[in-house]
DNA sequence: CACCAGGCAAGTA
DNA sequence: TACTTGCATGGT
């Protein structure tokens, strides 16, 4: 057995399962994705309760929202002119292509590498935002790496801290099956033993659920 | 008061 | 290519 196989076993044993996205529909992810960039979760949480409250949260009628107006409406979600500009673009493929395939549903069916080209050619939208969408929204089994995956695994010695994000994806999917439902659950396991035990300058802790796994002393703050 | 949060793009050398 | 900086609110 892999050690990511056994992290995840212990994760699972010890938060249980988080059922996530936390989010109604699969545009309400896409949104979702790009309010968290870097962003508290309560957050974004907020400015997506405001556009729902507001009856907002369709793609078109985001999209004929003025720029400014969008950015009054996600003010919590910290960044908002930028991500009101970042929404709009992510708008302008997404219009386009529901337009073209006839649904959400349609345009997310396609080929998962081809859909993760076009949801990366929108600016605003890196790689981590991308395979948010692929795997929440899409339900593509794609791995997600974020700044916890990173700081757990270079914390226990498994990757090295200059690993770049594509090695640390291949870290996962070169060593788990590649089904979706374990993507999803996995991702949100590793964020919620970031947000418990794996803060930014957090000290190593006894009470770890992955203490078994070796944990070292960086020369970074990580 | 300082630091952090489920990134990304643009600028500099 | 390899750093650095701007973007911004709300909780601890």
């Amino acid at each position: 057995m892999h050690v990511v196989e056994s992290i995840y076993t212990s994760l699972l044993d010890h938060f249980g399962p988080q059922n996530w996205w936390p989010a109604d529909s699969p545009f309400e992810v896409m949104v979702g994705a790009v309010l968290t960039q870097n962003t508290n979760w309560a957050n974004v949480s907020r400015a997506i309760n405001t556009l729902k409250s507001e009856n907002l949260l369709s793609p078109n009628l985001l999209y004929t929202l003025p720029l400014e107006i969008l950015a009054e409406k996600i003010r919590p979600s910290g960044y908002y002119n930028l991500k009101a500009k970042r929404l709009n673009n992510l708008l302008d493929l997404v219009v386009k292509e529901v337009e073209k395939s006839g649904s959400l549903d349609a345009f997310f069916s396609q080929d998962r590498d081809v859909l993760r080209g076009k949801l990366l050619t929108v600016k605003g939208i890196g790689p981590e935002t991308a395979d948010s969408i692929l795997l929440y929204a899409a339900e593509k089994p794609v791995f997600v790496v974020d700044a916890y995956t990173h700081r757990f695994l270079s914390r226990h010695g498994l990757i090295g801290e200059e690993s770049s994000y594509q090695e640390i994806q291949e870290f996962f999917m070169d060593n788990l099956p590649e089904e979706t439902a374990l993507f999803n659950e996995y991702h949100a396991l590793i964020v919620q033993l970031g947000k418990e035990f794996c803060k930014k300058n957090h000290p190593l802790c006894s009470e770890c659920p992955l203490r078994e796994f070796e944990p070292i002393v960086l020369e970074t703050d990580w």
